[in-house]
DNA sequence: CCAGGGTTGATACGATCGTATCAATGATTG
DNA sequence: CAATCATTGATACGATCGTATCAACCCTGG
């Protein structure tokens, strides 16, 4: 069989993003889910038994196609081995550039407010990418400092921390069409100057 | 009547507000609004006509409340004449550093995530807040700069945008439980402090 | 007094939800 | 070859949704 023993589970759970980017995280139910995947409603029963199972495995469907896509953006980074390339690289992909990270970003945040009142959604790993993420971005700034690329004055956990928030902050902005992605890359390689040039 | 001719309508939407903040937008429903509210289901009809109606009116009245927050909170500021103190009191306030702020965080939050994907919520006056919030800002951050607080070599609206992408995002990270709501203060005033001391 | 319109309550309707049930199919294996 | 088991389909059930309908109420003005 093609695609591997759960290419079943992979259509189907295409289909949940692919329709809560279009339409939104609430219209998806069991019978949406099913009709975008272009299967039958049992067919969502049997991988998936319950709704809630469905939405959870959504969720980590969608964290591995993002660390997918940042893992492709990592490696075809120009220089690997400097730390504000990754850095910017890391950043330039938490913003909603294209299609296809505006749906991630919307998703992802509609599953954010739902795990904020329930206690299930709450329960998985939300936060392990974030954290991992800034620590990632406090190992890259402190292996800048020591180079001297970075004023010595600067905290570098405070920073991946802040880096983070107006990442995150300004791919809210431009999710809700206050900004164009354009103007918050060009926002991020402000605040980035002012950090590198001391 | 105590309370005005639509103290009704005020009394419903609190209900909304309290229940979204406490089960999430996604359970408000006619009825559950009603017994929120502490009205019966007709009421609730009588007065908002269509769930649409109400959803649209809930979102106005949680503007409604965060303006009246943040306009009691800069009444109480030190020295209103001192840009950044009246800084730091706008984006303290966009933080949810107690349990009402939280509410309303979460529930924009929700309002923004529907209004992402619903045409009737995305054509209401979602961004003017943050618009006119934004100009204010960068206003204070022009007037400091003048008056030599501000380094000359920063830009205002940069720097503006760039504050509320933090404040957003640290609200964020407090709001999914990342952070304490202490930390995210201090990353704020660690940020400000950079800011204006050059 | 009482008539009439703004308010409130009880109830019903069709649609859609999550979930369960019962077969039919298809491939695999002894 | 046949039997077994995973997979798929069709359909039904109770609950809840938004909305609509039909009275009853209350309060005020003539």
């Amino acid at each position: 069989m093609p695609g591997g023993p759960d290419a079943r589970r992979t259509q189907i759970l295409d289909g949940l993003i692919r329709l809560a980017g279009r339409q939104g995280l609430h219209t998806a139910s069991m019978r949406t889910v099913a009709a975008e995947a272009g299967v039958s409603l049992r067919l969502v029963q049997y991988y998936f038994e319950t709704k809630e199972k469905l939405l959870v495995a959504g969720l980590e469907h969608l964290a591995t196609l993002m660390t997918g896509r940042l893992t492709a953006r990592l490696a075809s980074a120009d220089d690997r081995e400097d730390p504000r390339t990754v850095i910017e690289a890391v950043l330039t992909e938490a913003l909603p550039t294209d299609y296809e990270s505006r749906v991630f970003h919307l998703v992802y945040t509609a599953y954010a407010v739902l795990a904020a009142t329930d206690p299930v959604l709450a329960a998985q790993p939300f936060l392990r990418a974030p954290d991992e993420m800034e620590r990632f971005l406090t190992g890259l700034l402190q292996t800048a400092r020591s180079a001297g690329r970075l004023p010595a004055s600067l905290d570098p956990a405070a920073e991946a921390a802040l880096l983070l928030a107006v990442s995150a902050g300004l791919g809210t902005s431009v999710l809700l069409g206050q900004r164009a992605s354009e103007e918050a890359m060009r926002l991020l390689h402000y605040h980035l100057d002012k950090l590198f040039s001391g």
